[in-house]
DNA sequence: ATTAAAACGGATGCTGCCTCCGTATGTCTT
DNA sequence: AAGACATACGGAGGCAGCATCCGTTTTAAT
């Protein structure tokens, strides 16, 4: 019995080339013609067969997730720009701003989200990542908690919640001043009333 | 040339039975396979060949929008007994959770709902129900602003933003306490601050 | 009963999903 | 360098749903 970990053989050239083809046109697909665009439509684009596809990710979602992946980075950048202010307020409205953007990147991607963070099992290749920015915002939301800056009974799975539905809303085509209005009544919602800095 | 008003001829009797028939059976099927349910199944179910659903209703939003219709008295129920309070905020609350719970009726309802809401030109049968939502909401608001419950800067149609995200949130099957939260979050966002009854 | 308008319904063409398997490609061995 | 083997490829094909079109049937009027 060979340890699992263990390869006998180096792995095949291409495969990795498709793959990598395969993310830069489903990006380009996803942004323009949202998640529910044609993968028949990508396999062709990218210039493989829909059986290698498929073969790479099995599921709409494993394409998205692996997608999403690659464009975590923005986020973690601006975490890192975040945790340089010091007043936690700000740094949860901002995180909140972050995640909402992310999550627009692409119109449709909210379902998804929603339906990854409400399953337990880990059923959905987005089920950890969705995991990982509730955690954060939790963090966040703790933070300014702490600092008296927003109400006790807020958790950071409401926010990010909140945050989904902002970004689905936009992803809608609603306006922006609408948009503002409604970020700034939810802020104004989770935030302690009598809150001095 | 004849007036358009005046029929020169009573309408069959077939007309009307397989609308009715449709009617009913897409609410059926709405109901428990959501908005996107498969139009030919519901044709099929009812008895007719699909030619005759899209001759009577020729997009899904049409035959929603006629489900919908058939629907709507709950709501103008609840507006009466709304109305029987006097308290303002109460009824502009008791408004929102009645709009919301209209839109959670059938799974992926938000959506369409929302899609109507923004367009201007009535291009599609939802857009005349919606608007009609979005002024009696708020009329709701200017109510409770007029009393000194609602901060100023909120507009009806951003409540009606909300109750359509919350309704797209519980289709999503987020658990109800989650929501309940976040429900507590936006009435606390657009209530004002120093109001006393 | 006849006629003509109006409605029916299903065959049809299309797009997209996803799978399966014969074939091609790349890697290792000698 | 060449053969052998594993691995990946790709596209044909089956399926489901959408939306349309037109020959046929049903219905109301005469």
């Amino acid at each position: 019995m060979v340890i699992s970990g263990r390869q006998g053989r180096k792995p095949r050239a291409d495969v990795q080339r498709n793959r990598a083809t395969l993310l830069e046109t489903a990006q380009r697909h996803f942004l323009r013609h949202g998640v529910g665009t044609s993968l028949e439509a990508v396999a062709k684009e990218a210039g493989v067969g829909p059986g290698t596809l498929y073969r790479h990710f099995p599921t709409r979602e494993a394409l998205l997730a692996a997608v999403l992946q690659t464009r975590s980075e923005e986020l973690v950048a601006r975490q890192a720009d975040i945790e340089q202010l010091g007043d936690p307020a700000e740094a949860l409205e901002q995180w909140l701003r972050a995640m909402e953007e992310y999550f627009s990147a692409y119109s449709g991607l909210p379902e998804p989200l929603m339906a990854a963070a409400r399953a337990q099992e880990p059923d959905s290749p987005l089920t950890i990542p969705c995991d990982i920015l509730i955690t954060a915002t939790d963090q966040y939301v703790r933070a300014a908690q702490h600092a008296g800056h927003v109400r006790a009974s807020v958790q950071g799975y409401d926010l990010f919640l909140a945050a989904c539905s902002l970004a689905w809303i936009k992803g809608n085509g609603t306006d922006e001043e609408s948009l503002g209005r409604l970020r700034a009544l939810i802020a104004s919602g989770y935030s302690e009333r009598d809150a001095q800095a």
